[in-house]
DNA sequence: TAGATTGTTAATCGATTAACAATC
DNA sequence: TAGATTGTTAATCGATTAACAATC
């Protein structure tokens, strides 16, 4: 692998995995640079120069094994081990990323909930208590627990990402509007929903920009 | 305004949309490009570049007002118009944005709601009835919609990305996993969940690779 | 006026694309 | 073997950073 992989070639990772798992589903045994270029958009040469970035995992005149590919970008990511996740604040967006399975099935189970709105301490979500708040620090302790999912208002958000670098979590997952300050040894996803929202608008009132 | 602006530049703007806000709330009357860079993380070099796109929004030896720049950006952006918005897909997530109020405190209030699920269709949230996503075309004929929120599965997004396309919406805010193929006078803004997910556990298995 | 800080050009850096020899 | 397609180097393109004259 090369020396330091440029974040843009990560964030393209997962775009490889999803049309993989499609080429999967529809039975697609291998696949040159070129037609999955077709399909997802980036350059033959880009796809080419990201994979190589990690090993030569195709070869010359045939492409690419689907399957074969798919394993070796699941091992990269590192979705071939399991997280154990807690989540902190149960509104509206919390309890969606909650109640939604699909997040146990890919391994990435959530063994703890916290909120700190009594009406919603002792809820139970998924089979999981919703707890105080003010537990997290000791749950942490107590529970080996890799990846911390914020959830809470902007206001509370710092706080609970203090709590959670703290309690050693490896890796933060934010949906909080904010840019959360952390240690460099913890790597932060965030999810700025609402940038989203305001660059699409950006594009709609800016046709002549469009490419 | 520069001729074409990059979507790197495009991608900012609501960030520094966001840390105006805070500059606002705490009263602080006008930044430097240098102050300002000390909060959000860009260099100096960089904010000034970005903001010279749209215009020479400073002042030499003083800075930048705080509210001045604020409106500016929101104007950029094109929040300072209203924007009618309909949601298809009333799971877990898409019940999360249509409860959230904060959109309609925004300008963007959902008038329409959708899904296949008769044990949703007749629902009401935030006021508004969820109807059977048969009827989204002809609501498109006979409402004014500007933005197509689709929170549907995988499945059925592309389907009703092309109803909302045909049924003349500016815009597509996608929350399900794929890229969608539309017109591209129609901008889409995907959030891609799961991907960054992924991409955080790729940092937490290399710390080897962190910046 | 002197000091601060922008606006803007030029230099650098990094990412993407092109090209083609290697090889299956 | 011949054709296809990768792996990889080199060229290009674009974005970021540095520098500084303009100016408030």
């Amino acid at each position: 692998m090369k020396d330091k992989i440029s974040d843009a070639v990560v964030k393209r990772l997962p775009v490889y995995l999803r049309y993989l798992e499609d080429l999967l589903n529809e039975g697609v045994e291998h696949i040159s640079s070129n037609e999955l270029s077709g399909r997802i958009g980036f350059t033959a040469s880009q796809i080419r120069q990201d994979l190589n970035n990690f090993g030569g995992f195709g070869q010359q005149g045939y492409g690419y094994n689907v399957e074969g590919l798919h394993r070796e970008i699941k091992g990269i990511l590192g979705l071939d081990h399991e997280y154990a996740m807690v989540i902190v604040g149960l509104g509206n967006l919390g309890r969606a990323i909650a109640n939604h399975t699909k997040y146990y099935k890919m391994g990435f189970p959530i063994i703890g909930m916290f909120d700190v709105n009594p009406d919603l301490i002792g809820m139970r979500i998924n089979d999981i208590e919703v707890q105080d708040s003010k537990n997290l620090p000791e749950f942490l302790r107590t529970h080996h627990v890799d990846i911390g999912i914020i959830t809470t208002t902007k206001e509370a958000a710092q706080m609970i990402a203090d709590q959670m670098v703290e309690g050693g979590v490896k890796g933060i997952w934010n949906f909080a509007p904010l840019d959360l300050k952390v240690p460099k040894r913890v790597p932060v996803g965030s999810v700025h929903v609402t940038d989203t929202l305001n660059s699409l608008v950006y594009h709609i009132v800016h046709p002549d920009q469009r490419s």
